[in-house]
DNA sequence: TAACACTATGTAATAATATAACATTTAAAA
DNA sequence: TTTTAAATGTTATATTATTACATAGTGTTA
């Protein structure tokens, strides 16, 4: 069984709003979309954040200082994210492939190093933009 | 022959400071540094970092917002991005691996898709942190 | 050379993203 | 119940990045 996580008031509240999302959304986007519901100041935002990543329920697409919601229910602590990211309409969606992560995980580099954790972004387009082209 | 990409005034100070640099180099740390030279505005930085990592001459470590020049001398115009970062002392190398490079643009996701273009970050610890632990 | 297009520069103002510092409250554990 | 850790609330401020507008240089081509 996995580590359960009970989600604080504000942790809940912002989770769920990017969690219904079907785009990143930014820190002060969230700002403005939990005012009314007693979220007055960034660092509030912020500070769920933070500890929503830690605990692995959202990502940060770090190209876009943006959020969004784990996309893969078996990843709790997600240390290994890959993301492809659309250049045109900037569409993401995490990737969940074995494969890849197997291997990014097995990289050993020049010095004889593994990593245990890293982040991945592919940019390109996504099919409804290529057809668009 | 690849093309030759001849900097501009403000281009070439901004990019001898980051290459001279053995750290990544945040805007405006580099505004800072090169005032000297009569470059007074955070959008003049902005401008030439901009050029710079489009010609490939440096690249944006996106999870630092800061800069590094390109170590690899082959990559003129680089689409195809991977770093290690060291999580204790914020190290930051450049990996140039043919292997992993060629995995990852022959990647292709659930979809079909396959991109060719990526950035990755690998996080760890360097050899020098992890022998103080 | 003159006209044009394109790239780069300079400057001021401001937008967007993120953290520091401090006081208080709530929840969980001993 | 005491005490410890985590979360909250609030103000101020630091850091990162862009908009808008005016001007100057560079290279092409007619």
């Amino acid at each position: 069984m996995e580590k359960q996580h009970n989600l604080s008031k504000n942790q809940k509240i912002i989770f769920d709003l990017i969690d219904k999302s079907h785009e990143p959304l930014k820190a002060y986007s969230i700002l403005f979309n939990v005012q009314k519901k007693g979220i007055n100041a960034p660092l509030q935002v912020y500070r769920a954040l933070d500890k929503l990543v830690e605990i692995g329920k959202i990502h940060k697409i770090e190209s876009r200082n943006a959020f969004i919601a784990c996309q893969n229910s078996s990843c709790q602590i997600s240390k290994a994210t890959a993301f492809s990211i659309c250049e045109s309409c900037e569409k993401v969606s995490e990737i969940s492939n074995t494969k890849l992560s197997k291997y990014l995980l097995n990289f050993t580099d020049e010095a004889g190093m593994k990593y245990s954790k890293y982040n991945l972004e592919f940019f390109g387009l996504c099919k409804k933009c290529k057809s668009k082209e």
